[in-house]
DNA sequence: ATTAATACATAATATACTTAGGTATTAATA
DNA sequence: TATTAATACCTAAGTATATTATGTATTAAT
């Protein structure tokens, strides 16, 4: 990820999030998509993403389906029943947190 | 901070958005305050905060007051100049990045 | 022929927390 | 009245998650 540090500890529910949505997809994607989701505000490192695919996987959470493609390896990570569940309980933090941060800077009134 | 890792980064806005609606606050009184107006969703641990303010009072963000009250020593917190400038660039971040996650997660309809 | 794009990967470093302690005073409770 | 909770500050060790900098290899574009 990059320079706002604010993404940090979100990388996790954004690729479940995604993953959910697509079905399928492989990390240098995953990448592309986030860019032109997000109109180029977030971009996905590679030494971010990389590892956090693989502990995803080790814990049980992705799958993967190698393919080739042009004679390219690609590695596509799909959900598990397992990462179905985390994903929705990933979205409630999300949302929650969203709302919690909204209250904190609109807290003019409160208090 | 407590168990949401999302909280990760977000912690110097909180504080600056907070001192900039209060005037001014000290450490332990933010904690109270965040709780409260988060209902209690976000805890920010006295580990995370006080090495947070020395950090920004070094930075020349914050300044610090030290007072008296029943016997027990209060350092309160206020912007700087360069603070209030800092406060209104680290809340036009947080905003990009609340929309940025809102259209990562309402991408169902895009692409 | 060289550079950019595609596609994977890891290692060293930085940072921002959590967890677990510590001191000291005052208020509440058993 | 002795103990615990609340107030108010603090730091140090450990952990998680990213950044930055590389590296390999193939194909597409300049």
């Amino acid at each position: 990820m990059n320079n706002q540090k604010l993404y940090k500890g979100s990388l996790q529910t954004i690729i479940l999030n995604l993953l959910d949505e697509k079905g399928k997809l492989y990390g240098y994607e995953i990448t592309k998509l986030v860019k032109e989701i997000t109109k180029g505000n977030l971009t996905i490192s590679e030494g971010a993403l990389y590892p956090t695919l693989h502990k995803l996987e080790s814990e049980g959470v992705l799958e993967v389906e190698i393919t080739t493609f042009n004679n390219r390896k690609r590695k596509y990570y799909f959900l598990t029943q397992k990462g179905k569940e985390e994903k929705v309980t990933r979205l409630k933090e999300l949302e929650s947190f969203l709302n919690t941060m909204q209250s904190l800077i609109n807290s003019k009134s409160l208090t």
